[in-house]
DNA sequence: GGCCGCATGTAATCTGTTACATGATTCT
DNA sequence: AGAATCATGTAACAGATTACATGCGGCC
């Protein structure tokens, strides 16, 4: 059987950088290694890596080409495959999940950036609605816990945090289509 | 060599928990299941704390006496020993890291909530300069990504999130005024 | 001479998750 | 009759981290 990529956003992040261009393994480490772009986002340590794009490989969602060179070791250069670039954008049209979902939706918002705008606005709208149901849901159950115990406090931190991330959503709605 | 707890404050929550009463295993994670109180900031899987557990025990920051009853499975109640309670009072009184702070404050506030109010000032102080200079710290760094960058947003959001953070440690401050 | 960059990985270890085993009792 | 609660864990697997191996070329 064929055991999909789960949760975690990394293994989307690097079929979209290599659909953008074909890299190596070290190049696509540097790449996201850099203090700005992607690499701002994820961070990937060079052995998780290698062992990522060995399972991306074995699902066929990229594939590589030895391209040797001289006296250095052979690069082995990672193309995105059909069914790579099917999966990709089937992340893509995907709504974030509450777990990590910051991580996953500034990567999401990086690569639709680049993409045609209405992608970005679509998914920046789905995203704004998921964060409100939240913040009403807390608001809720904040509501319903006593009002001088702890329980409260934990539940203004995460609103606090809800709302803030409401009022960033609108600055990128702002920046796409200031861009668009 | 004695391997001392890393990073996580799961370790240092169950210290402390065993430090108002001893608890058995089943016992702490019915705890720790509840929505509310700790439970709401911490959960931890059955599994993974009865291996937790052990290796606290082994470090001899607990120690377990095991009361046998009728029928049932004999439950090990679990004590803190006096070099657990050390050093639980050696991490309530290190602020928390940059990584996970959110739970480690959290955690730290619920036990300070139950001593004497000084603790918990010392804290909430300690935390809001710290929080304060991480956002110096990104407002810096947000301020030299070109303004129309995909950075600069990233920068927006951490920024956002920190500003909200500040502005909860007030209300925390004005909460343990309010009942010291 | 020694360290850094290039480029690939493997091996050992640690942490966490899922699922299961046991076996009596009480709830539906 | 079947499920949930009590109470302990074990075993298998998945993921990530750390450290190391290889080997050449260029920089200080």
């Amino acid at each position: 059987m064929d055991k999909e990529i789960q949760a975690p956003s990394i293994e989307y992040c690097l079929l979209g950088l290599l659909g953008e261009r074909p890299m190596h393994g070290y190049e696509l480490h540097r790449e996201l290694s850099r203090k700005t772009g992607l690499g701002l986002i994820w961070t990937v340590k060079q052995a998780q890596l290698y062992a990522i794009l060995a399972k991306l490989e074995a699902e066929a969602l990229i594939r590589a080409e030895v391209r040797v060179q001289g006296n250095r070791p052979a690069r082995r250069v990672f193309h995105l495959s059909a069914k790579g670039e099917e999966v990709f954008d089937a992340w893509m049209g995907a709504v974030a999940a509450r777990k990590d979902f910051r991580l996953d939706f500034l990567a999401k918002l990086y690569f639709a950036r680049q993409g045609k705008p209405e992608a970005a606005r679509i998914l920046l709208s789905e995203q704004r609605r998921l964060c409100s149901s939240w913040l009403a849901e807390m608001r809720e159950r904040g509501a319903s816990s006593a009002d001088r115990d702890l329980d409260a406090l934990v539940y203004r931190f995460r609103i606090g945090q809800l709302e803030s991330m409401l009022a960033w959503l609108d600055e990128c709605s702002a920046y796409i289509e200031e861009r668009a």
